[in-house]
DNA sequence: AATATTTTAGAAATCGATTTCCTATAGCCT
DNA sequence: AGGCTATAGGAAATCGATTTCTAAAATATT
């Protein structure tokens, strides 16, 4: 591809020109502005005020190149104007200001390819620390493996793949899976279906693992045909439930992994005629907004993502930026709740 | 505020590593991986193989300080998670990496001083174009003087300032904000309120000029009281609508210029019993997401944000990027559409 | 075959800040 | 007052890639 050359920008004042119009040396002019022992007040002073005067600005390259790291953090998320994914990021965003660190900011559109290039981009820009929630579709985790070799921090979130060792944050998504199909137990719901996204991404292992588990405890039928796995939409859990409620063994309950797949579920009751909470019981996962605006209202298994990015960020600034070698490498589970409301009430 | 130093990372491959390796100058490396027609193909190949080998990559911090741009585009939102601008955003990212180009997010928060932290952080990151949509609170323009003054290009967009020359990218917002009371009086409504934002925001102005001049276009009354500047949020929606809707000449009918508004708006009603469409019609804009799930479902302005975001895009490396000094200043409108739904049709 | 021209590769300067090492001066002590 | 220690400020190297300028080698021309 073709890069369009650019004409290089007039030039700006640099520590030299400080150094220059005051009479002192460049070397001089750094330490005072990064307000060093071994200069005097009075020349602090002095440069600070002639920085302002003349529009001074610091040249981050520069001094990166210089240093060795950026206070640049890489952030690498399947869609960033999905609703958990921003909330994640709105939260890393305010933790990194709060540390004078910028965000670089990446989407995969959900495909290895993107994702691969993101961190080719990332690493090439000098970023400090990736933080990366995996797309449906990585598997092979050689690019990971990369983001190691540069010896860049790492820290994955919610999609991780334990395949590969490094700082993680995620949901206890077992136990979320299993309190939501105890939820619905209790409210009287027998066969529960279960709609998860695809089987080898780790978190839909655990949430499938919890919500077995959960069958086996409370004596419920497990259906195989219950249980799919590549369930990641609205239209495909419409279909699906569709499909399964139209069956002779029908389910009387869905636990969906988003709560996109529940509205698509929703939307399918209404097609047939039958109701939720009375006929069909439904949890999602997300507690996205428009789930307590729909009718009935949506259950949902909120994940607390704002929360989430804000762990993340901390993680990184009071653990992993400091990292010693042989440093134990850390799991962080951020709380979930089971938010109940209309579609899992009887 | 004391910054915590950071280790050094390991010293990465260079292209004075592939020189010494294949012992050729490290210039010939450059220009090889740069595809420069002043080196042969056979070294070419064999640069190539041996950066492949030894795992290189490029420090885009160096060229970048040699070449005086960074291929790094800075954006400025008030909030990353709402999702007309995450929308933006996401429009925005899709554009740049196809012409490899990185972006860096800030959020303001709606506040003024952060916006101000903001632009600093990116002029300083040394971004080659800012994209800044203001905040609520910016009411004075200094520091986009400031981008100015640091010859980096910048974009508006939504929210502008018309104090500040530059390139901008909006909707047609008087327009839109005409035709959607158009629709209102098509519909049969005849006492429409308006509920707008801060009015120091041109934006808000375009849109509150747009309902005046409708009113007065198809002889409906214009009620001073019916106009509220400061309604940007469901709870102000809500208890603005609330008042209004219980005084003696109510409204039958709002215009907010936020599904947010439109959503509290809806709450009022439910709270007193009245029902939309049928004795109050409600219109937003942004068409959120939600606007189709509740119940009954909210008509809005279609601003097609992502189309934005990859418009703004399209217009920095079509244009922006290539201005010559004496170039002619582009607004771009983006399109609008009434999406008609179930609150303003009777 | 001799000269002119074009290619190709290398040497060295450069971008702007940081940092290490060194020197001069001020301040301190007996 | 002489000598010693702190302290403040400067000189120069450095980070890694790009780019300009130069020169040698390869090719073309007459």
């Amino acid at each position: 591809m073709a890069i369009v050359p650019m004409a290089k920008r007039e030039k700006r004042i640099t520590i030299y020109d400080l150094a220059k119009s005051l009479n002192i040396a460049p070397s001089s002019v750094s330490k005072a502005l990064n307000n060093s022992h071994a200069i005097s007040s009075k020349i602090k002073k002095m440069v600070e005020d002639k920085a302002k005067e003349l529009n001074y600005i610091h040249n981050t390259n520069a001094a990166n190149l210089r240093r060795g790291f950026s206070r640049i953090i890489g952030v690498i998320v399947p869609k960033i104007n999905e609703s958990f994914f921003a909330n994640i990021i709105a939260g890393i965003e305010k933790v990194c200001v709060q540390h004078q660190h910028s965000l670089i900011i990446c989407q995969t559109e959900e495909s290895l390819e993107k994702e691969v290039n993101a961190v080719q981009t990332l690493i090439r820009q000098n970023v400090d620390c990736i933080l990366i929630s995996l797309s449906l579709e990585t598997q092979s985790t050689a690019h990971l493996e990369e983001i190691k070799n540069n010896h860049i921090h790492f820290i994955q979130f919610d999609r991780i793949s334990p395949a590969i060792d490094s700082y993680t944050v995620v949901n206890d998504n077992e136990e979320a899976s299993y309190q939501a199909v105890v939820h619905l137990a209790k409210q009287g719901y027998q066969n529960i279906a279960y709609f998860g996204g695809p089987a080898h991404l780790n978190l839909y292992q655990e949430r499938k693992q919890g919500y077995k588990n959960a069958l086996k405890d409370f004596g419920l039928t497990f259906y195989e045909d219950f249980v799919k796995d590549e369930i990641i939409s609205t239209a495909s859990g419409k279909q699906e439930a569709l499909h399964l409620l139209q069956t002779d063994v029908k389910p009387d309950a869905f636990l969906c992994t988003s709560d996109y797949v529940s509205l698509g579920v929703l939307e399918a009751l209404q097609q047939l005629n039958l109701s939720s909470p009375k006929d069909v019981g439904i949890i999602g996962f997300a507690n996205e907004m428009f789930t307590q605006l729909v009718q009935p209202s949506l259950s949902s298994v909120n994940q607390f993502s704002y929360e989430m990015g804000e762990q993340i960020a901390e993680l990184y600034f009071s653990e992993v930026m400091k990292q010693k070698d042989n440093e134990e490498i850390k799991t962080i589970k951020v709380k979930t709740e089971i938010v109940q409301r209309a579609s899992s009430s009887r």
